[in-house]
DNA sequence: CTTGACCTTGCCCCTGGGTCAAGGTTCGAC
DNA sequence: GTCGAACCTTGACCCAGGGGCAAGGTCAAG
């Protein structure tokens, strides 16, 4: 006859463990000795390794009750399912180990596949660090509030950044955040992007639906995502063209300035927008 | 700005989880807007992930908070030491799958290797499942009370089995818990087990220490565990040795013959014995 | 006879959330 | 303009134990 340590060991449970089976009604409570001792048999040792062993697979303990006095059919097909899950959580724990090696790594754990390239494409544009990370931000929002929209804008932005052009807009839009407000390149910049812009129109935006999103994610700004430079460059898209290159017909009467500006802000910076 | 919903869905992790967080002081809690909800930033997305894959990995929620404010170094070291326990943890799995494998199996899981190559041995020979499950319980209530012994019991026993003479008494013993306690074979039977006896000393009852394990075990009885044909046997054996095969020289004075009917028991069944 | 190891019961707190309850908010549809 | 669904809020209890403490009884060996 064995006492509750003896048990324990046997078994590799604590002897919380046990009392604790005991409590639920898994292990029956075997008879005292004199002295008020449990006494266990080879009968609790085998039903205690069962329990044990259903316990570990992390089924739970008023499942485990009913099982191990199941007859050996239910048993079976039990320990079939229960195998099931131990090795999606294996698979699990394989998939978490993959995820903790990218922990130090880059951006790859917060946004899409897609996105991640994004980034690591205008990282070897030369882009500098702070308007990578301010892009990474802007589309974790994005992408957290419609990941169906964030899908189909990725496509398109990528697209745009092949143009030799707009990749020359947008460097220098990077480098101007630095720039003194009344550096005299402002004026000249703002001019050259509102062409560009003029003569471009991105397929997402002949839909309304896709605008209303744009709208809605460009609300969702950081504070300190913009600088003197930047806030001028808004100012100056938001005033009238350069006599150099008059307004052109294509302008949609119902957009307006504003709304205007803060949209080629977006295209330069997903989250750089401060109103509204 | 994001709602606690969409944080959620984007890190993967239930709101629950994320309230936690802030109560733990994992997360910071971000602003309120004027209905009270909580609205959370990029900043807050890209924190909550490493908290998840972290929380994840099994780390305590403690020492993540330590982590995901510390310096890469140390985030560097200690996610090889989480990956570590993480590979650990899958082997455990493995092994509590192997495990479960063996549950609706056969004894493997509670006797040692040896003792159910044994038991294995037993049925081939033909020796009844009741004996078989008799031998497993004292097998188990041995290597509880004393691994260390019944591993060198387990040796000496296997080898017993060895012998044919033995293997035939023992078939026999097995075979002899039916019958009527009248059975004319009863004495001839006790007889020749004595005889047997009698000219085998078996290496381990020249150690007293051993002796003073069996006799302990012996005592460690199961109700049930014997038959109204085996009690005849035992008494057989305690009473004056037959005609034909008289006392012999080795008998120890000290050890009386209840002992030694017991120490017999204890060789054909491990837990039969009902004595003291 | 003492000493240390082991056993008894009962209690409360810790983890990492899940689940339920009871109520306030927002948003789109009619 | 109002309705319902879906969302948010806090609070409290549950799971499967682990850990620790109290306050004491028991056992075996020196």
């Amino acid at each position: 006859m064995l006492t509750i340590g003896q048990l324990a060991d046997y078994a590799g449970v604590t002897i919380k463990a046990i009392r604790h089976y005991h409590e639920r009604g898994l292990l029956t409570e075997p008879d005292r000795d004199s002295s008020g001792y449990r006494r266990y048999t080879a009968e609790h040792a085998v039903k205690l390794v069962k329990i044990r062993t259903l316990a570990h697979a992390g089924v739970p303990l008023a499942r485990v009750k009913d099982l191990v006095d199941a007859d050996p059919d239910t048993l079976t097909a039990a320990i079939a399912e229960v195998d099931h899950n131990l090795q999606d959580r294996i698979a699990q724990l394989r998939r978490t180990r993959d995820q903790l090696a990218q922990l130090s790594g880059g951006d790859r754990l917060f946004v899409s596949p897609e996105v991640a390239d994004y980034l690591d494409d205008l990282r070897e544009l030369g882009v500098s660090e702070r308007q990578v990370h301010l892009e990474r931000d802007g589309w974790i929002l994005m992408q957290t509030a419609s990941p169906a929209d964030a899908c189909v804008w990725i496509t398109e932005k990528r697209e745009l950044m092949s143009d030799p052009e707009f990749r020359a807009l947008y460097l220098e839009h990077d480098a101007a955040y630095d720039w003194s407000p009344s550096d005299p390149r402002l004026p000249a910049l703002a001019d050259r992007t509102r062409n560009w812009f003029a003569g471009h129109h991105s397929p997402s935006e002949t839909r309304p639906v896709h605008n209303a999103t744009i709208a809605r994610l460009a609300a969702q700004s950081q504070p300190g995502a913009s600088s003197p430079a930047w806030d001028r460059l808004a100012r100056l898209m938001e005033g009238s063209p350069s006599p150099g290159s008059p307004g052109r017909g294509h302008d949609d009467p119902g957009e307006g300035r504003i709304a205007a500006s803060s949209r080629v802000r977006s295209w330069f910076c997903e989250a750089g927008s401060s109103e509204v």
